[in-house]
RNA sequence: CGGAAUGUGGCUCAGUUUGGUAGAGCGCUGCGUUCGGGACGCAGAGGCCGCAAGUUCGAAUCUUGUCAUUCCGACCA
């Protein structure tokens, strides 16, 4: 079989048409449906299984630094939202009201939240007095509404399901390291569980949350070279405590503000495993987020034994502690393959009669299709070492695809030139005016700031742009 | 929200130009034969053609509206 042969015809080619081709997978994988109200999708068993992967690797590393669950309305009243001016501003244009209940019109509209930054100042506002109650350190776990104009399953939806990590402290100090805390722990969990490499950094003003004073993102880039904002982690400064007048006494008993941060990641993050990992036969999960991480499918199983030798082989892999599955349904072989494949599980272990006269099983990698032969009593040793070995191959894959499509630029006709021929990453300097980030996107078809790097390098001494003084090196790109 | 396109069985689509009893392939169900890269035979089930008005003796087909989906922009996570 050519290596490079297209088996399953019902995806479209990645290189062919890379729009297609994600809606192809999300449909094959069978990750979600689409539910009748636009931007709003059924999240199907093989979707929610990622999420809900996610969720428990994310829960336990909030945890480990100190984050209490919680868990607040999903309607917020008008006059609440109203109280911080810049936050309002920016929702405004994208909440859905609710102004009936049952059948009487309601005194005052409520939204549905498109965040909850208000509502977690509303009860702070009221429960917050000494020195002795900070810091909240609060997260929920919830779906939030904003109207979108145009949507896209996982990657822009009305309707889409997120944490929003909440907190207060006494001092600023305190805040901001409690926001590099949390972009840390996005950026460990990307890289390490789901083996995407990063851009990391600050967002500039124009690109920054509403109401936040500083605003830090990781930037994955997708296959098509297009940069999608994965998490961000933001530091409010007193602008709300201020506007919701959160007040505490200190320990020299004064009268001071707290200091907030929130911090965020979405069901977007599907979107960019599929995007960052997928290839031309469908989905491919990293082991370890995938939720099934090997299927076994047994050949010729109506043959003597082969069907408990395979429920053994199965057995044996739970007990190891690996999550597996069988497919003992009564598909032809090829179809299994082909299915497991679309599923993007990141292994299959075949098992037939052939097999088990040599006391041997073939597992075979998502990833390279690699077939490997392993005889049955070392399995479970050979195949932790080949879901590594899988997660690492990704990682290293997607770092590649990363540096090879990251380049600089000094000039704007040089960026043009360079994002026209191939899309991706510039890195480029930057002055801080807004009129400049403006220009690059009118000269550019669309470039815009992903964030002011977070580790700085002196490409020129002038702006990209303007060819005034260059304060920050910038990474650039077309998103999502 | 602007521009373009598309809605016909679970999926992919034909049929619409020229109005006249709803079609195919795949999938699904049952039985049998198969089984190391989407197997095969036979027999079946399944659709008031996105929705709503209108024109007409008669509408999947013509008109208007509306909703959804896809792509391209603008906006945004």
């Amino acid at each position: 079989m050519a290596k490079d042969k297209k088996l399953v015809e019902a995806i479209t080619s990645r290189d062919e048409d890379f729009a297609q081709w994600y809606t192809d997978v999300v449909r094959e994988a069978k990750l979600c449906d689409y539910s009748g109200v636009k931007g709003c999708i059924n999240y199907l068993p093989n979707g929610y299984a990622i999420w809900e992967k996610i969720q428990e690797n994310l829960d336990r590393r909030f945890k480990e630094t100190g984050v209490e669950n919680v868990y607040l309305p999903l309607l917020i009243p008008e006059s609440l939202l109203q109280k911080e001016k810049d936050h309002i501003e920016g929702f405004a244009p994208e909440v859905a009201w609710v102004t009936h209940g049952g059948q009487e019109k309601l005194t005052e509209r409520m939204c549905i939240r498109p965040t909850s930054e208000v509502m977690f100042c509303d009860i702070w506002s009221r429960t917050v007095q000494s020195y002795r109650d900070l810091p909240k350190v609060w997260n929920q776990w919830c779906s939030v509404m904003r109207w979108e104009k145009s949507t896209r399953p996982f990657l822009r939806g009305r309707e889409f399901l997120w944490q929003e990590g909440h907190t207060i402290h006494a001092t600023p100090e305190e805040a901001e390291a409690r926001t590099l805390t949390m972009l840390n722990v996005y950026r460990d969990f990307y890289e390490e569980e789901l083996a995407i490499p990063l851009v990391v950094g600050r967002k500039t003003d124009s690109e920054k949350f509403a109401g936040a004073r500083d605003t830090y993102t990781i930037e994955a880039l997708m296959h098509d070279g297009q940069a999608l904002q994965s998490a961000t982690s933001h530091f409010f400064g007193e602008k709300f405590a201020d506007a919701f007048d959160i007040k505490f006494t200190d320990k020299n008993n004064e009268l001071s503000s707290v200091y907030e941060t929130s911090w965020g990641l979405a069901t977007r993050t599907i979107g960019a495993i599929i995007m960052v990992h997928g290839d031309d036969d469908g989905l491919i999960l990293p082991p370890r987020i995938a939720p099934v991480q090997t299927r076994v499918i047994p050949v010729a199983q109506h043959k003597d034994g082969v069907l408990d030798k395979a429920n053994e082989l199965l057995n044996g892999l739970k007990e190891a502690g690996f999550r597996a599955k069988i497919d003992d349904s009564d598909k032809s072989p090829g179809w299994k393959f082909s299915e497991q494949e679309m599923l993007g599980i990141p292994t299959r272990i075949e098992m037939g009669p052939k097999d088990i006269e040599k006391g041997q099983v073939v597992i075979v990698r998502r990833d390279t299709r690699e077939k490997i032969s392993v005889p049955i009593d070392a399995v479970t040793d050979k195949f932790a070492e080949i879901l590594e070995d899988i997660q690492k191959n990704l990682f290293d894959k997607a770092k590649k695809f990363l540096d090879d499509h990251t380049d600089t630029a000094v000039t704007l006709d040089e960026m043009n030139e360079k994002i026209q021929a191939k899309r991706g990453f510039i890195k480029a300097m930057w002055c801080g005016e807004a009129s400049c980030e403006d220009m690059v996107k009118d000269q550019t078809g669309g470039v815009t700031s992903r964030c002011i790097s977070e580790v700085q390098e002196q490409l020129s001494d002038v702006c990209v742009c303007c060819g005034e003084k260059a304060k920050y090196m910038v990474y650039w790109g077309k998103s999502y």
